[in-house]
DNA sequence: ACAGTTTATGCTCTGTACGCCATATTTGCG
DNA sequence: CGCAAATATGGCGTACAGAGCATAAACTGT
């Protein structure tokens, strides 16, 4: 799991991917989160305008984290997904 | 620059710093990005539930992007400060 | 201490996220 | 195919983000 995101859809990639791969279901995903079903779908098709509130509560229930850097890492990636 | 980030306030640190960084001013910001300098402001200062679009345009104007990844990578962070 | 710049705050207005509930559509599996 | 589970859609209501404009407060250097 290391997804490079620019754009809300990027994000609602990542999400389901993540989701799926620890074999939760929106529902299951929604009461973990507190975020609901259907706002999640929405999330995961890039279609709301989804807020950083919502987003973060969905990260942290799937065990996940973000971080910011420079755009200028071409090389370190590589490196990255060593681990 | 490599911030972790799990609250909306965290991304207003990591943007403040970027931005300072870049010697740019928050109306200068504004007009790269196109987000209100009160916006900016307020963003930076973890005060409103900012949505990822906002979010996103401010990252690209400061040339930094996102990544999302599991939790469980304490000891590889380190490798990363490499670069 | 002052003047200029940068940042923060307050207001109104419009748009929209998200909760909530119902239902339609799709997916997976026998 | 056929049914149950999962996901997507739509309407309604409330809350709040962010634009736009004004201005106040905080920093900066001289």
């Amino acid at each position: 799991m290391n997804y490079m995101v620019r754009r809300p859809k990027d994000v609602g990639h990542a999400l389901r991917e993540a989701r799926k791969q620890q074999g939760l279901t929106q529902t299951q995903l929604a009461s973990l989160s507190g975020v609901r079903q259907e706002t999640i779908s929405k999330v995961e098709n890039g279609i709301a305008g989804t807020k950083l509130v919502t987003f973060f509560a969905l990260l942290g229930a799937l065990d996940l984290e973000a971080t910011i850097r420079d755009r200028t890492r071409g090389s370190a990636a590589a490196f990255e997904d060593m681990f």
